[in-house]
RNA sequence: GCGGCUGUGGCGAAAUUGGCAUACGCGGUGGGCUUAAAAUCCACUGGGGUUUUCCCCGUUGUCGGUUCGAGUCCGACCAGCCGCACCA
């Protein structure tokens, strides 16, 4: 008799599982598939116990669903590219291929000790030239259909990272990596990602995602993507050009009250409209229908029409200042959010092309320059921001909208802006339509004179994946003096990243300083040529590293159709919520171009998501950085891997973060030596039956007494929840509870030689292992092994409960008068209500509870309850 | 401000359709085994009573509603966490 050795069992059966070969799949149509993928780690710092979490669910699910008759694809891989590694590198003196690969040895030693049925011939390394030369190949596929472009734009820098950013890549003005660091913005050329070309769809189809991914994540998709529909409006400049206007000492006060209003011209464009671009600001809103109260134009700082308008206006010397300021004011989260609303007055007017009345231009701190037009008609009683500014600086804020029901706004003063729908008033002609027809109305009318068009704006911005860094994909493209910027050939690719660089980590790109890189012959006319020296952001790599997993080798494509076809799409991805934006919408932005190139079949890679809770300590989620981590090879040391896993599956819901405990592990270590003993105990006996085993097939075994119906009703009323929990529901914490509870029923039983016949303890031992094993497989194929099998136990389907045998044959109901708990009542299950009742009524515990007085009504559930309602 | 999630014992948590609230585990107390300890096995662990295989009371953040019956459904509020945030 030997104690529960786990280092011993769990290396004992990796192996096995090794040599079999039992978690490799191929694409095979006449099986049925699942695909169950986690997130691909980036192989840095430790593994620790969060990240033993993640795999550990997804691991659950793959073994459940192999027992359930799945072809399951169950993959894992690196997400080797990016910064730590080319900083850790500059740190110790290394390469970061280096220090990349010997933290994937590490991560996969560790993985393979926690005993994940991953297809390791799947494996993938997204720094290996095999994998990038296809996210180079996309590249120009893209570049091909006008989806990749190079501008130069203002972007987000991070001066830690000496790289520019994407917009998801900011967190509240400070850099994703660098907590501390403010992102910075400089004007730089650099490659994007047309995302906006998918923004209407990226859109729509969150609606396929419905049920399969977390609501949360559907709502901060749509959230990102913002998409707003209005119209935009452009209004003609009064008196440009001439600055002697009688605008002087007025400025800020409105419109001008002395012009009385135009009436709506007949046809044709209202006076002062010219089509040139240079006298007109547009403008965006969704509510063309209050234009009517516009009372200024309000521009972002950074509009570039600001400069234009100072230059000789009446406010040009104090103005001038202010926008120096505003301009170069904090990009700080904090602050803005707390900022007050300043502007100023720009000297000049617009003249409102609906009614003809000029209304002053003004520059304002809250307006986006990257939203919209970066321009916006100030209504002050209808938008929130708008009453504000127009409040401190003395607007008039003209009603133009009132509520449809009834209580009418007044001006003397209005208390706050009126956002809501209603009826539209003193809009003219428009004056008495509903918002909704106003809206309508007002936005034909523009587009037919020509001074708008509805149009729809989205908050997502395109992909800049250009990274001024060494370790990423190089951008396969080259710039020849004669041919411009020309393509690399499908034939050349990869463009590989050269090994021999000098990382100093400042400044340029260090494929820059690269002359073997650099310079190259032009494809096209093979002059004198240079590469491209930015690289990609890594993120590309895992937009559609899962695809890569179907058919890992393959050197001719990224994949080969039919077997992408087969597997996707993907059928359950774990992750942490925190890729819900990031990794996520690009994700499906990639599968929506594949899907343009001919390449797969559908619109969407992932169709149910789950986002797992974090592993804490100390009320913080497990890093290095914090110096909080529990390892995840110590604790393979101390407890072994099946403690670990069961004790991550145990200590919560899998949607919910964990406290980490080192005294509630002991609980779940406990638990698995109590199952190890007790089926060793009875090892010997259930070896000596002869015959096929209830749990392989066999028809269930009828029990012969009343400790063996016992034990067996107990046995399958357990599996039966256990066999929920799995499969409608992902309750692993209150399976493990019904195992446990299991297992204490037969200790309470014990001893099982009396009684109990052997072939009814093997029944009762197979059972239990067979739930165990999708969470503890190592411990679960020992003790099948010693109950007699010789053949692994990755051979064993999911046993079936027997509904007869799960059946109660005695149950207990209860009575309640009016409500409350009064008596229990013991009877053989099934006994109908004209039964019951009369019982219910004449027990001694409910009867000094009626004493008197009259049942008026009795609910009767079956098998469970009877309430008395007595008056 | 907007949107979402969560509030249950000393702690982590359970409770499928509204039907015995607190399963399971941790921690705690007591006991068996042992020369002793560890390990292990057993019992108890909301409060109170007593005739202890029994009774009473309380209880799921707060207040109200629906219902024979609410942790669960509805409404309002409070607290905490997360996301978005001048998006025109």
């Amino acid at each position: 008799m030997a104690d529960y050795n786990p280092q011993a069992i769990e290396a004992k059966w990796q192996k096995r599982w090794a040599d079999a070969r039992v978690f490799e799949t191929e694409a095979d149509p006449s099986k049925p598939k699942y695909y169950v993928l986690e997130m691909l780690p980036y192989p840095s710092g430790t593994m620790h116990m969060g990240h033993m979490r993640n795999y550990t669910i997804g691991d659950v699910v793959a073994r459940v669903k192999r027992m359930r008759g799945f072809n399951v694809l169950h993959p894992m891989g690196w997400d080797a590219f990016g910064l730590p590694a080319e900083n850790a590198a500059i740190k110790n003196n290394t390469h970061p291929r280096v220090w990349t690969n010997n933290n994937i040895a590490e991560f996969q030693r560790v993985l393979r000790r926690f005993g994940f049925s991953f297809d390791w011939r799947r494996e993938i390394s997204t720094c290996e030239p095999e994998y990038y030369r296809w996210n180079q190949w996309f590249f120009l596929r893209m570049l091909e259909r006008g989806l990749a472009y190079k501008k130069k734009s203002r972007v987000n820098w991070c001066p830690k990272c000496c790289t520019v950013l994407a917009n998801e890549q900011v967190v509240n003005g400070y850099c994703w990596r660098h907590e501390d660091t403010l992102v910075e913005t400089r004007e730089i050329e650099q490659w994007f990602l047309k995302t906006t070309a998918y923004a209407e769809q990226l859109l729509d189809d969150l609606k396929l995602l419905e049920g399969g991914w977390p609501e949360r994540v559907i709502t901060m998709q749509r959230n990102w993507i913002g998409k707003s529909t209005g119209a935009k409006v452009r209004f003609a400049l009064a008196d440009f050009g001439n600055n002697q206007t009688g605008s002087v000492g007025r400025e800020g006060s409105g419109s001008r009250e002395g012009k009385p209003p135009h009436a709506e011209p007949a046809c044709g464009a209202p006076a002062g409209i010219k089509s040139g671009a240079a006298d007109t600001i547009e403008v965006f809103t969704t509510r063309i229908d209050t234009i009517y109260g516009a009372s200024a134009l309000i521009l972002a700082p950074r509009h570039p029409l600001v400069a234009k308008l100072l230059a000789g206006s009446s406010e040009e010397s104090t103005a001038s200042a202010k926008l120096a300021e505003m301009q170069q004011s904090t990009v700080k989260a904090e602050e803005l959010e707390t900022a007050d609303k300043v502007g100023f007055f720009t000297g000049r007017y617009a003249v409102n092309p609906f009614n003809g009345a000029e209304i002053p231009v003004w520059v304002g701190n809250f307006v986006l320059m990257e939203y919209g037009t970066g321009a916006v008609m100030c209504v002050p009683a209808h938008d929130e921001r708008d009453f504000e500014f127009a409040t401190k600086y003395g607007l008039s804020i003209p009603i133009v909208v009132q509520p449809g029901d009834g209580e009418s706004l007044s001006n003397d003063p209005l208390k706050e802006a009126f956002t809501e729908y209603g009826k539209s008033v003193n809009s003219g002609p428009y004056s008495g339509l509903t918002t909704e027809e106003a809206l309508d109305r007002m936005s034909a009318k523009a587009e037919a004179q020509g001074f708008g068009k509805r149009e729809t704006v989205f908050r997502l911005k395109d992909w800049g994946i250009s990274r001024q860094r060494y370790w990423g994909t190089p951008i396969p493209v080259v710039y020849c003096p004669k041919d411009g910027m020309v393509a690399v050939p499908d034939a050349d690719l990869p463009v590989l990243l050269p090994e021999n660089v000098k990382l100093t980590g400042e400044g340029e790109s260090p494929l820059a300083t690269t002359p073997e890189f650099v310079n190259v012959k032009c494809p096209k006319c093979g002059g004198d040529a240079r590469r491209e020296t930015d690289t990609m952001d890594t993120f590309v790599d895992s937009s559609w590293y899962f695809y890569r997993y179907c058919d890992p080798h393959n050197d001719k494509a990224p994949f080969d159709k039919g077997k992408v076809a087969y597997w996707f799409t993907i059928d359950q991805y774990i992750g942490g919520i925190t890729h819900a934006i990031l990794h996520l919408l690009y994700s499906r932005f990639w599968c929506k171009v594949m899907r343009d190139l001919g390449l797969v079949n559908h619109s969407e890679p992932v169709a149910r998501l789950f986002t797992q809770g974090m592993v804490q300590k100390g009320g913080v989620a497990m890093s290095k950085s914090k110096g909080n981590v529990v390892g995840a090879e110590e604790m393979a040391d101390k407890y072994g891997a099946d403690t670990g896993r069961l004790y991550t599956l145990f200590a919560a819901p899998p949607e919910k973060d964990l406290e980490w405990s080192e005294e509630s592990i002991e609980g779940s270590w406990r638990f698995l030596n109590r199952v190890y003993r007790l089926v060793e105990r009875h090892a010997e006996a259930v070896r000596a039956v002869k015959g096929a085993s209830g749990a392989a097939g066999a028809k269930a075994i009828a029990p012969n007494s009343a400790k063996e119906k016992q034990l067996l009703r107990k046995t399958h009323q357990a599996l039966r929840r256990v066999t929920q929990d799995f499969e409608t529901r992902w309750h692993f914490n209150s399976a493990i509870a019904l195992i446990m509870d299991l297992t204490n029923e037969i200790y309470a039983m014990e001893p099982l030689g009396e009684g109990v016949r052997p072939e009814v303890q093997r029944e009762v031992l197979e059972l239990l292992t067979l739930m165990l094993a999708p969470m503890t497989p190592h411990i679960a194929a020992e003790l099948w092994e010693m109950l007699g099998h010789e053949d692994g136990q990755w051979t064993a389907p999911w046993p079936a409960f027997d509904a007869e045998l799960a059946r109660e044959t005695e149950v207990e109901i209860v009575v309640q008068v009016n409500g409350r708990v009064r008596g229990k009542l013991k009877v053989p299950a099934g006994m109908p209500e004209e039964t019951v009742i009369p019982l219910a009524q004449a027990e001694p515990s409910v009867t000094q509870h009626l004493d008197g007085k009259r049942v008026v009504k009795h609910i009767f559930v079956a098998d469970k309850l009877v309430n008395l309602v007595v008056a």
